[in-house]
DNA sequence: CACTCTCCCTGAAAGC
DNA sequence: TGCTTTCAGGGAGAGT
């Protein structure tokens, strides 16, 4: 489900409601997700206060005072909802955190593609998580002279080698799309054939894209939903993400769909001729 | 090594 | 209506 607005706003709301609390009980339903949930999880939590949250790529980071983080994935239908002591645990709640106020902190995620893992404070960066993968898009580690190194000799296409978390993290299906519109790219370029001042570009309008979408509050297709219910709109803002035959917002051509590497393309064959 | 394919899983929507 | 097929926002690991 989430790409990088949709974690953010989730970590930003977190950050805002539950840093401080303590937690009381943990309850875990279901331990096989994407990554086996730590066995001893519901004992060890309890009494650990919240210290900070944060987002590393797609990650949501829970840090805690006793020298540990809670890493959280939410893969494609993860999510994360804080909810009243009086509501009742729905379908595909994996693990509840009761915090000392009563609230809890709920992960559900039909699918289990998402993960749950507790690793130390000060290593946690040396997990398999996050030893291997690419610069965050917001930050200035990514820019067009850092593309150009590593896209000199890959021989795929420039969409997916935005989304590839290996160079750059938190852009997803349908960031990618919308990144590669705003640029006037088609999205089957090769790599390595785009100039320095096209690479700037894409920059440029990658950020402009995930943070009109972190404005919004994130894109809500089918069932997302942030923390407290509420739900993201970037997705009225959507130029060729999911409107396959709709007309270009900006010269009425039919927007097209095809398939890269398995997952669906969205983009207008006149403005993003190749 | 670089790249694509397949699979993990459930549920909504489309197709028949 | 109901059954079957396809597709979905991610990512690891296998295969080419």
């Amino acid at each position: 489900m989430p790409e990088l607005p949709e974690v953010e706003t989730i970590c930003r709301e977190l950050s805002l409601y539950i840093v401080g609390q303590e937690v009381a009980k943990v309850e875990k339903f279901c331990e096989k997700l994407r990554v086996q949930v730590p066995s001893n999880i519901e004992s060890i939590l309890p009494g650990a206060r919240i210290k900070k949250i944060f987002r590393r790529a797609k990650y949501i980071i829970i840090e805690l005072d006793i020298g540990k983080v809670i890493v959280m994935h939410l893969g494609m239908s993860g999510k994360l909802l804080l909810r009243n002591a009086a509501e009742h645990y729905k379908k595909h709640d994996h693990l509840v955190i009761t915090l000392a106020n009563d609230e809890k902190l709920v992960f559900n995620d039909p699918r289990r593609f998402g993960l749950i893992d507790l690793l130390e404070t000060e290593r946690y960066l040396e997990s398999r998580y996050f030893c291997d993968i690419g610069v965050e898009p917001l930050e200035d580690a990514l820019n067009a002279n850092y593309l150009k190194i590593i896209f000199q000799n890959k021989k795929s296409s420039i969409k997916n080698l935005i989304m590839n978390n290996n160079i750059l993290v938190g852009v997803g299906n349908i960031y990618a799309a919308e990144s590669l519109f705003l640029s006037k790219i088609n999205p089957t370029s090769i790599g390595s054939s785009l100039k320095p001042s096209q690479l700037d570009n894409l920059i440029k309008n990658i950020r402009i894209v995930l943070n009109k979408a972190i404005q919004a509050k994130g894109s809500s297709l089918k069932d997302y939903v942030s923390l407290l219910g509420k739900v993201g709109n970037f997705q009225d803002q959507f130029f060729v993400y999911n409107r396959e035959g709709e007309d270009c917002k900006i010269c009425s051509e039919k927007i097209k769909k095809i398939r890269q590497s398995g997952r669906s393309t969205y983009f207008c064959p006149n403005c993003q001729k190749l």
